[in-house]
DNA sequence: ATGACGATTTACT
DNA sequence: GTAAATCGTCATA
């Protein structure tokens, strides 16, 4: 009788596997690949080194505080596994996978990636953005939200996408995961207008990881 | 209709 | 370290 060893092929997520609370799931995105097909069929892939945690109508860091709902947020309210892409700053994208329950606004922002598959892919996107004369290093790809997104060419097309379906932009385990990741944890980047929620331990990214965010 | 500002990045002093 | 870039969104009127 074949028996198949789980943890030894890759797996792609499915929505139980984000409908969870948000300060749960992101530090068990850690280590996780996001994978991005592009219309070409190219394979980008990175390890998420770096999260942040968005858990619903009381965090005032959340772009669903106090219950605010509108169209640029309605995703959030969505069920879990759909993608939230907002643009800010007039020239920047963030991607978050939304969690929790349906009809919660909680998520999880994937603030830095590892770059794994498709590397040179990744800068030449990343250079399409800028007017930088060098090569930008590996460690520069995608070590921010909005650099991600630039690396793996999410816009605002993919908000509302479903992570569970859709075949050109999904989560993975990895076959193995390397050395046993060190976690770290601290205050989430850019909130400090949330009052007390600014500090609150909600970021995670893997001790000693050059291409987490700064 | 108007104005303030942002879950950022980059360049420059 | 500080500041500019740049525009969609939302709150207020």
């Amino acid at each position: 009788m074949t028996r198949r060893t789980p943890a030894a092929r890759p797996a792609r997520w499915t929505r139980d596997d984000f409908a969870r609370p948000a300060d749960e799931l992101a530090p068990a995105l850690l280590g996780r690949l996001l994978v991005r097909l592009l219309p070409g069929g190219e394979r980008l892939a990175g390890r998420i080194v770096e999260t942040e945690a968005y858990l619903g109508e009381e965090d005032l860091a959340s772009h669903s505080a106090r219950g605010r709902r509108s169209p640029r947020n309605e995703a959030m309210y969505g069920p879990p596994g759909l993608a939230y892409v907002f643009f800010t700053y007039g020239m920047h994208h963030c991607f978050n996978a939304v969690c929790g329950r349906l009809g919660e606004p909680a998520a999880v922002l994937i603030r830095a990636l590892e770059p794994i598959e498709g590397a040179d892919l990744m800068r030449a996107l990343r250079d399409s953005h800028s007017r930088r004369r060098s090569p930008i290093p590996e460690t520069d790809l995608a070590s921010g939200p909005a650099r991600l997104c630039q690396a793996l060419d999410i816009n605002r097309s993919h908000n509302g996408l479903d992570l569970a379906r859709a075949p050109d932009l999904f989560v993975e385990s990895p076959a193995a995961i390397d050395p046993p990741p060190r976690v770290a944890v601290g205050p989430r980047i850019g909130v400090a207008y949330a009052g007390a929620w600014a500090a609150a331990p909600l970021r995670w990214w893997l001790e000693g990881n050059p291409h987490v965010s700064r």
